[in-house]
DNA sequence: TTGAAAGCGCTAACAA
DNA sequence: TTGTTAGCGCTTTCAA
């Protein structure tokens, strides 16, 4: 009987988090005199410090993120909406979001929209509530509610992969129309004419206003499909059974990697018989055989960026200026002259 | 004077959140009953629940999260930490991790490890620190002090991509070893023998099973490179510099989309003159040219299962058991007979 | 330099 | 069915 009240005392306290209070009772003082040496170590006499900090070590004490934020009002988090994690797309923008924020000392949280406003603001709500302390969401197509959740939080937003200074929210990327009408501009240099352009669904507005800057641009005939390699090949065989272009336009990399193949497969050469452009540069296009002409999207750059200008924001409330990166031209083996 | 001051009340009142008590004015119930409606409105009289939530939409409350996690111990979120972020490989995991966390209403919190240990611990604590409530961890390389952390938080940790029932933790993933024999085994069935074998840094604990399982296998020759299809490339022209080889076993099929196009570019032909083989079967392995023959790695059902086992743990305290994948054998175009 | 004590926004006994 | 109240672990005045 004792002895398993002992137990259960013994459980109760095993169970228990060691607190603040723990904390200042093993090193005989107060309470705020512990936070104090969290806080603002200088205002501490080293001797109290080390016997408080001697105390924490001994106590293994981690101090409660969640009491810590109700009373600062500090998450120390940040949540980013992306369309996918299914590509390399974001995977090399998260990289370097993660990184740069880790070292402001924040954390990232990551959700998922399928490119549907719908969901986005549906996770966004989420992230609030969770206690996010700023959003970092991808081009310019926001459900209304979306723009009514972050302004009733007041809620630091970015908007990147997409530049536009007129924008309700700062954003920070490129100019996809731009990079449209570059790769475009690299193609006709090379004397083609007869051009299929291939692109992701038209939902994703970076998609959009990429597909729109070419509207109107000559022979060309769009194609939509699936933004993966296996798109760009069903792509390629949709456009080889109708229009016989001399180039193939893609406007995404990942697209083209599959367009290549697929040209291949169909025993053409590259670009002997057969030109093939990205848009991008994914760290495997250089490397692809052959190696994919392509515009490069700083997508590293802009992740850092993000990162810097989002903790600015949160941590001391600089709201950024809209950023726009420039892109470049890579011109390599995928693309020659118009036969 | 009177209207500044007025005006600074005015200011506190907007800066000031909206909490529960002012809910509860706003409704005329007490602070219980508004967070009876939130946590079990099965138990509040309709009239007075329809009361409440019209008080909250009105104010537009949003509950806060740190104080719901300081009342429940819960904070609603796991964290992941996997090697890089900087490819396909982890992406789907991560998607599919997403997806079923979000399905039992957790976040998902990643970190990068870069492979490295003591990287892994320190981005561990940082997450413990701020209130992860699981984790999930790549392979089974652990500082000691990774253990230490788990065991002293009791923090629920799952190891993915692996699987060994002795290891500290729960392991859900699927057989390395098994997996990289029977990439061979294809090879060898074909009849090659001199095979050169790419993987990435050994440092990786997966690439190290990998490894291992193939040494002592024959005439094979072991050539490590980047985790990239840039490392794939410079494999191919490390491997064609010396020993010839028939087959080129890549033990990760980002290396192998690398080593397919070098070999094409050094004007060799894939299969007839030099067989590829890769090892993870990503979803543009089967549209590259030729399709990759590999061996499918189930990373999406991994995900998912790892989500709904880690929910379980945090949840209900059931500590999963270590399970084990199948892996499969895809043979496509990019293999063929030994010549 | 230190301590006492009042909250932060919420949940969960317990009472009514 | 509803309200009262005691905390959760911490930060932050205010005094000493």
């Amino acid at each position: 009987m004792i002895e398993s009240r002992a137990e259960q005392v013994k459980k109760t306290a095993m169970r228990k988090r060691v607190n603040l209070r723990d904390v200042a009772a093993d090193a005989g003082v107060s309470v705020a005199t512990v936070s104090r040496v969290m806080n603002s170590p200088a205002s501490v006499a080293p001797a109290t410090r080390e016997r408080v900090e001697g105390a924490m070590r001994r106590l293994q004490w981690v101090p409660s993120a969640a009491a810590r934020a109700i009373n600062s009002g500090r998450t120390r988090f940040v949540g980013a909406l992306v369309p996918t994690l299914d590509s390399d797309i974001f995977a090399r923008v998260l990289a370097n979001l993660e990184q740069g924020l880790t070292a402001q000392r924040l954390s990232l949280v990551v959700a998922t929209t399928d490119d549907d406003p719908k969901i986005e603001v549906a996770k966004a709500r989420a992230l609030v509530d969770i206690g996010a302390e700023g959003l970092i969401v991808s081009g310019m197509t926001r459900s209304p509610d979306f723009h009514d959740l972050i302004d009733r939080a007041r809620l630091p937003t970015i908007a990147i992969s997409c530049h536009d200074p007129e924008y309700s929210m700062p954003t920070i990327g490129y100019d996809n129309h731009g990079a449209a009408l570059a790769a475009l501009g690299h193609l006709t240099e090379l004397g083609h004419r007869r051009i299929a352009v291939l692109h992701g669904p038209v939902r994703n507005d970076r998609t959009r206003l990429r597909v729109a800057a070419l509207q109107g641009q000559g022979d060309l005939s769009f194609h939509e499909t699936a933004l993966s390699t296996k798109g760009g090949c069903e792509g390629v065989r949709a456009v080889l059974a109708g229009y016989r272009p001399s180039a193939i336009l893609c406007l995404s990399d990942v697209i083209a990697a599959g367009a290549m193949a697929e040209v291949q497969r169909q025993g053409l050469r590259v670009p002997a018989d057969m030109s093939v452009m990205g848009l991008d540069d994914l760290p495997g296009s250089a490397h692809l055989y052959p190696a994919l002409s392509t515009i490069h999207l700083p997508v590293s750059r802009m992740g850092r960026g993000v990162a810097d200008a989002l903790a600015g924001w949160v941590e001391r409330d600089e709201k950024p200026h809209p950023h726009l990166l420039d892109f470049e031209l890579i011109a390599r083996a995928s693309t020659g002259p118009c036969p």
